[in-house]
DNA sequence: AAAACTACCTGAGTGC
DNA sequence: TGCACTCAGGTAGTTT
């Protein structure tokens, strides 16, 4: 599910009802994630929610005892619910705070995380060796170039491997693929410098018109008040199999690279 | 070093 | 209805 427009949106949601509320209670209903839930996650009871904010898909939620990191994986979703709402399946960790609402992770294939982080956030393991933010100043056209240089793997990989540029995902990368008119199988080291100016212009595009339109909701994402993301009717390639090109019509192709599908158009991209 | 592949897990959809 | 099968938005870790 959740790329970065997706964790975008919900943390966005979610930063009114938690910055500078106290969390009351926590509470671990399956710590079957991608990692078990450790029990010092309830560290966090009794400390003031300092601040939130998005690294990579990771959110991080900042006390004076710590952090709390979440990550809705594939299928999570965060949601901000009164306290007394019944538990769904696949409800794993429910947060209560002091005003009695509750933020409330659902993620049915538990590829998520919520790992409690003692210390600063930016030396964790899971965070320490990121690449930059698409949407920050540090991705540039030269920090993409120096990325592609010499490498033979096909340039949609590279733009998915969280080294080069963090928060790019599946379908972001063949939208941004599109958008700059590449071929997403040509090796990342052949594609021209002008083409990468594209390619920047049109990751940060893609991702902050989608974060506009509140996320893309392809099956089943919801933001933290339960409603879907509008973006899916603006995919130009994504899940279109066979449908005519937006641009030139001709039918929208599917492939497999590095076992994801790919979708592009033949004529538009080379 | 880089590329290819595996693993984690549940649920929805398809075809028989 | 039911069974077998495929596919899905992520990414750390292992193998080649």
């Amino acid at each position: 599910m959740p790329e970065l427009p997706e964790v975008e949106t919900t943390l966005r949601g979610v930063l009114p009802h938690v910055i500078g509320k106290k969390v009351r209670e926590v509470m671990v209903r399956d710590k079957r994630m991608r990692w078990p839930v450790p029990d010092e996650i309830h560290e966090m009871e009794g400390c003031r929610i300092e601040s939130g904010e998005r690294r990579a898909k990771y959110m991080l939620f900042g006390t004076a005892k710590g952090t709390l990191l979440l990550h809705l994986g594939m299928s999570g979703n965060l949601r901000v619910l009164p306290a007394d709402t019944p538990f769904k399946k696949h409800d794993h960790l429910a947060i209560t705070m002091e005003d009695g609402r509750q933020l409330r992770l659902h993620d049915p294939r538990r590829f998520g995380a919520a790992l409690w982080i003692e210390g600063d956030p930016a030396e964790h393991a899971l965070l320490k060796d990121l690449g930059p933010e698409p949407l920050g100043d540090e991705f540039t056209v030269e920090t993409l170039h120096a990325a592609c240089a010499g490498k033979t793997a096909a340039i949609k990989q590279v733009i998915m491997d969280a080294h080069v540029v963090v928060g790019v995902g599946n379908i972001y990368a063949s939208e941004a693929l599109f958008m700059a008119g590449i071929d997403p199988r040509q090796a990342a080291g052949k594609v021209t410098k002008p083409k990468l100016v594209k390619l920047v212009q049109a990751i940060r595009k893609v991702l902050a018109a989608s974060i506009k339109m509140g996320g893309t909701t392809l099956r089943d994402f919801v933001n933290e008040s339960g409603e879907p993301g509008y973006f899916k009717q603006t995919l130009r390639v994504y899940d279109r199999e066979g449908e005519p090109c937006r641009v030139c019509e001709t039918p929208v192709k599917r492939i497999v690279q590095g076992q994801r599908a790919t979708y592009f158009c033949p004529k538009c991209q080379k």
